[in-house]
DNA sequence: AAAATTGTGGGTAAAAGTGGCAAAAAGTGT
DNA sequence: ACACTTTTTGCCACTTTTACCCACAATTTT
C-alpha cells in the first residue's frame, strides 16, 4: 500500500501535503478518514487508514490488564491519538500537541511503510538513517542477535 | 530470470538504461513497473519487478512489531522504496536520495540476481568481488560457521 | 557500406507542491 | 446579544520538478 518517502513542507499553520500518488487510494480505503499518534518506539508519528487503526486498536484493547507494559502502550499511544480528514486540498493538519513530539518543524518527511505512513522532521530522519548504517548492518551480520521468522525471510 | 553483469553508464539526469535482453521480460512479467530500494547489507541497490517486490513487503509487513531488527529493515528498506517505470527509451530514473546511499556515480553495473537485479557503482563492485576472494573462500572451506541450508546445498 | 537497433542527450509541457490570501467560523469581551 | 478579534479552513496562483518525447550519435548486423 505506502512505501517510499516523501519530503515535504509544513506550512505555517501545521497543514501538510498527501502526495498525490496516495490521494485516491486513501479515498478509496477509508473515505480519506485517517488516526494520527505517537509511534513509542521511535521519535516520529504515525499515519494510518481509520480501518487499518481498527484492527490494531482492537489488539490493544484485547490485552490482559494486568499487563503493564501494554497498559502503558494503550493510555499513550491510543490516549493520544486524534482523527483527521484530508481536507479539499489534498492535505491534513498536523494536531499541535504532537508536534512537539516528534519535534516537527518546516521540513517532514513522510514515509511509507506498507499498511501506515510515518510522520519524521527531516533532522530526525536524518539522525536515524545514519544511524541505521552504522549501528545496524552490524546486526544484520550478527545471526544471534536475530529473530528466527527475519533470519528465515527471503525474497 | 536475470543473470549475469553488464556495465552501464549512468547519465547526467541519472538515467540509466536497463539491458535490451531484459526489455521484453520486464514488459510482460511486470508491465515494466519496477520497485527501487536500498540493500542493507550492502553498498548497492535492488531493482525488482514489482510482483515480486509485493511479495517481499507482505513477508516483512507480518513481522511482529517488537522485532526492532525486522522494524528497522522496514522502515528503511520498505521507506525508500520507490517505484520506477521504465521510460520509451528503456531507461530508469535513479531517485536522488538513493543514489548517495549506494555512491552512484556515472560508471554502474547492474548485476543478475535471479528474481531482481543488483545495481553498483563500479568502484564498490569491484572491491566487493575482491573482498569476496580474500575473505569468503576461506569461510566456504569452513563448514563450522555455515548454515545448515547452505551446508546441505547440492548442484 | 548501409540500415537498423541501441544508447545518449536535451528541450518542452504537464502536474504536483507551496505559500499566500480571503472568507468563514469560533471564541471573547463589553 | 452584538460586535470585534482570532483562529481555522478552503481556494487559487505561482514556481519548481518530473516525465515524456523527439532528435542525434554510436555501435552492430546483414
Amino acid at each position: 500500500m505506502f512505501r517510499g518517502s516523501d519530503p515535504i513542507n509544513m506550512d505555517a499553520k501545521g497543514r501538510m501535503a498527501i502526495p498525490t500518488r496516495y490521494r485516491a487510494l486513501l479515498d478509496e480505503v477509508c473515505a480519506s478518514e485517517l488516526v494520527i499518534t505517537i509511534d513509542m518506539k521511535a521519535p516520529c508519528l504515525t499515519l494510518s487508514p481509520l480501518p487499518e487503526w481498527k484492527k490494531f486498536e482492537q489488539k490493544v484493547a484485547a490485552l490482559p490488564a494486568m499487563d503493564d507494559l501494554g497498559e502503558m502502550l494503550s493510555r499513550f499511544v491510543v490516549g493520544q491519538a486524534k482523527d483527521l480528514q484530508v481536507d479539499g486540498s489534498g492535505r491534513i493538519l498536523i494536531p499541535t500537541e504532537l508536534r512537539g513530539y516528534a519535534a516537527l518543524d518546516k521540513k517532514l518527511v513522510l514515509v511509507g511503510r506498507t499498511q501506515r505512513l510515518e510522520i519524521w522532521s527531516e533532522a530526525n530522519w536524518n539522525a536515524e538513517r545514519e544511524k541505521s548504517q552504522d549501528n545496524y548492518r552490524a546486526m544484520l551480520l550478527d545471526k544471534e542477535s536475530m529473530s528466527d521468522a527475519l533470519k528465515n525471510l527471503s525474497w
